[in-house]
RNA sequence: GCGCCAGUGGCGGAAUGGUAGACGCGCUGGUCUUAGGAACCAGUGGGCAACCGUGGGGGUUCGAGUCCCUCCUGGCGCACCA
């Protein structure tokens, strides 16, 4: 059987159009999935559309019309403009994650990880952001604001679902080294979202009381110079002692501290008894302990740790060295030997926290402990543009997650989006059920799920949109992992790390064999373009401008413009390039050429009219050759061809796209200083092939034109014997550097030649008396002589 | 602060430790054409030359853009993670 390759693009918002990043996007997979065609291989190449989402609801309030019609009718116009661009894909597997029969399954998917234990309900601090009235994931907050609208983010508590991501945080991070195809970027962004972190877990037995406060920490090799213990506001201890009113004003000073220059903190008026030590320490709340991260709780050692020491320093509280260092050097964070620890004393950080952790192991205060940055994946939104949780409460505040059987909780159409936040919780006819089972009264939950969840599967579902059960276990087996993915950095941990865990839970729930969604990845760069400014700091489309003796002028009025860096296109800035008109002017293949041209697809790319136009003429220049007679072709073209159809073949799969089109270069180059014409040759109808991904249109035509065919043979066997060269240049270096070339064949005789280059004009004069000492010699490679 | 990546002509960029600058843009000169967002030919790292040249400085090597150390600059990511 032929090999699979599943080659698949990351799916587009349906946002109205698609830009010139789908373009690029889309052609660099396009071009892998039509040369693997050539190759023989079954090539999966879907395409469809992540299409529940915020913007929809924003969409419909502005232009007065309904997320779904917004949607369905981007996703006409966009869907028209990527046939426009004549791409490769299977549009018979297309899917939309808003249609009922993609979410419909994505409900038994939510069903199955609850049964499963990875989708749970708990009260839980959640970011909300004000302006979208909905709960964002941890992911989705940047610096403190949302990652969409820039709003600064409250916390609140609300009852939320989660899927357990944590369960899968080892096996997440494992995975990474495994993945070997993947930008060592992305995987390190991974990494340190994942956030693991060796340490312990030890009791501190609060004093004069029964009871306990747990810390987590990476050092307790430096516990007897632990000198006091710090809590985050949030820590349930803080609850325990104080007042709410008390809370609030500590929280609200709290708030006025740039926690990055000052540490501060309030003393809780209790202790701690140090562990080994006949001691009592001081416990505070401080600004800078993250109640989400370890206990919410550490024990402070001044002496080697920078924010213990700042904290330390301004309550005066005692600074206890235990790492052998110099005073001067405090506070010291290195490793180092232990001193003033009568347990410790003399030994490195790996035997003392060894030590110590099997010490408190056998006290029962302690224990070795991984803890984990990455928290478990809020998924619950108060939107209405989402997939239905299917879950009902009664009215005592129990719930039921639905059964297969009752599925699927459609999306109402009929709803009232004016109004303040989730249109589904107004919705009485929607919201009221009776319990089918209990015959009882019940709420339908009306949070819809993060859109990420959506796009966490997708990819499997394209193996048969149709189905009746999300996948089909034989299927997935078979074609997944995905061997080629390609899509934009700014997925590199949301998508992407969702996607594998998704992928590692269907695998534990279903029995399914792939561990890893995506085998490749390739992140491509993105699209500038040249930005001008007025004055007056107005932006001004590019076309717009004309250039006069190195000044910019704005060609109406002959303003003085101000050229800014090239940016990443946006409407805001005027620089956007629209891909229809593009097409229009300049065709598909001259469009094709350019995305793929001037820089590596990894790294950006701007865009320039000259690059454009240079495209457009490499392809006219290509349909001129081939409609010119063929001419006779001797061996040495024949070898030149060759080597373009190895060349070629390398780089596209490297996705090293720009020297294809620099290999096109070189053999038209070639061929037409030599006045060479494939043609109609048994040659040309090889050159055509490997043409043909990159520039479907135009080989498609000739292929018509001069061999009446529609069809294109398999991508050519290299023929090795046609690409050794057997004459070539030697380079000549003397102490390493070249001196001259000599003309030769492969394979000759060291002697002989040796006695030649000795005789050349530019060696004599360089040695002159000079003994030589030595000659590097590597056959048809290079000769180097040493003199003394 | 930590991590990752990068620094090569006027520009985008090529170079399994072995002829640095492939290929393209731009530029210079010329040819052709009624016309062309065209095509063709020649040239194009610096220097008159010997020579010098891949961010700076060291090192390994017969030989370094490539490997090692160090510093500088830029981009991206993370950022009180105990």
């Amino acid at each position: 059987m032929a090999n699979k390759n599943y080659i698949l693009e990351m799916f587009p918002y349906p946002s109205g159009n698609i830009h010139m990043g789908h373009v690029r996007n889309y052609v660099i997979g396009d071009i892998c999935a039509r040369y693997h065609k050539l190759k023989g291989d079954e090539v999966i190449h879907p395409m469809g559309w992540d299409a529940f989402g915020l913007p929809a609801e924003n969409a419909a309030i502005q232009f007065n019309t309904h997320p779904q019609d917004w949607t369905l009718n981007n996703i006409k116009n966009m869907k028209s403009q990527l046939q426009k661009l004549e791409l490769d894909l299977d549009w018979d597997k297309e899917l939309a994650t808003c249609n009922k029969n993609y979410y419909r399954y994505q409900q038994e998917l939510f069903i199955d990880l609850y049964k499963a234990g990875l989708a749970y309900k708990k009260d839980a601090l959640v970011n909300w952001d004000p302006v979208d009235q909905t709960v964002l994931a941890n992911e989705q907050v940047i610096d403190g604001k949302g990652w969409r609208t820039g709003a600064q983010i409250e916390m609140k508590t609300l009852s939320q679902w989660f899927f357990k991501i944590t369960d899968y945080a080892e096996e997440l991070l494992d995975g990474l080294d495994k993945l070997e195809l993947w930008p060592e970027k992305v995987k390190t962004m991974q990494r340190n979202w994942i956030g693991k972190s060796t340490g312990a877990e030890i009791k501190f037995k609060i004093s004069d009381k029964d009871e306990f406060l747990n810390i987590f920490t990476t050092r307790p090799d430096t516990i007897y110079g632990a000198t006091f213990i710090a809590v985050s506001i949030n820590h349930p201890i803080v609850k325990k002692n104080l007042g709410k009113t008390r809370i609030q004003d500590i929280k609200k000073n709290f708030e006025t501290v740039d926690t990055e220059k000052n540490k501060v903190g309030v003393s809780l008026e209790i202790n701690c008894d140090h562990p080994i030590l006949e001691k009592k320490i001081p416990v505070y709340i401080a600004n800078f302990v993250l109640d989400n991260y370890g206990e919410g709780a550490i024990f402070g050692c001044p002496a080697h740790d920078e924010r213990d020491y700042e904290f330390a320093t301004k309550y005066s509280l005692p600074i206890i060295k235990v790492i052998k260092c110099s005073d001067d050097d405090l506070p010291f964070t290195e490793k180092g030997t232990l001193i003033n620890s009568p347990m410790l004393d003399g030994l490195d950080q790996n035997e003392a926290i060894e030590k110590i952790v099997n010490f408190f192991k056998g006290k029962g205060i302690g224990k070795e402990k991984i803890n984990y940055k990455i928290r478990d994946w809020g998924v619950s939104r108060q939107r209405y543009w989402g997939c239905p949780i299917p879950v009902i409460y009664y009215e005592d505040g129990s719930y039921r997650v639905l059964d297969k059987s009752e599925l699927p909780v459609l999306l109402p159409y009929d709803v009232n989006l004016q109004g303040k936040g989730n249109a589904l919780l107004n919705l009485k006819s929607w919201r009221e059920v009776v319990c089918s089972k209990t015959k009882k009264r019940a709420y339908r939950e009306t949070d819809t799920l993060d859109t990420f969840v959506d796009s966490s599967w997708y990819y499997i579902r394209f193996l048969n949109n149709t189905l009746d059960k999300p996948f089909d276990k034989n299927q997935v087996d078979q074609f997944l992992p995905v061997d080629k993915y390609i899509g934009g950095i700014e997925h590199a941990i949301l998508h992407l790390l969702y996607s594998r865990f998704f992928m590692k839970a269907l695998r534990d729930i279903y029995k399914l064999k792939v561990d890893e969604p995506f085998n490749q990845l390739f992140t491509q760069g993105m699209i500038t373009h040249r930005t001008y400014k007025t004055k007056n700091n107005e932006w001004i489309m590019p076309k717009e401008v004309i250039s006069r003796d190195g000044k910019f002028l704005r060609e109406k009025t002959k303003e003085i413009i101000e050229e800014g860096p090239s940016e990443k296109m946006s409407k805001s800035k005027k620089n956007v390039i629209e891909p229809d008109e593009i097409l229009d002017n300049y065709g598909i293949d001259a469009t094709r050429i350019f995305v793929i041209s001037d820089s590596p697809p990894d790294r950006e790319l701007e865009w320039t009219d000259e690059g454009i136009q240079t495209s457009k003429n490499l392809v006219r220049r290509i349909d001129r050759h081939f409609s010119q007679k063929k001419t006779n072709i001797n061996i040495s073209n024949e070898k030149k061809v060759e080597k373009f159809i190895y060349d070629i073949e390398k780089n596209i799969l490297n996705f090293s796209l720009n020297k294809c089109v620099a290999d096109i270069y070189t053999l038209f180059n070639y061929l037409e200083k030599e006045n060479v014409y494939l043609s109609n040759s048994e040659l040309g109808k090889k050159v055509l092939v490997c043409l043909f991904p990159i520039l479907p249109k135009l080989t498609k035509s000739i292929n018509n034109k001069l061999f009446n065919s529609n069809n294109f043979d398999r991508w050519p066997k290299i023929r090795k014997e046609l690409l050794v060269e057997n004459e070539i240049n030697l380079p000549v270096q003397i102490h390493g550097k070249l001196v001259t070339t000599i003309k030769t064949e492969k394979g000759y005789d060291e002697t002989d030649i040796l006695n030649s280059i000795y005789q050349l004009d530019k060696i004599k004069f360089k040695i002159k008396e000079k003994k030589i000492i030595k000659v590097i010699h590597v056959q048809d490679k290079i000769i180097n002589i040493i003199t003394d």
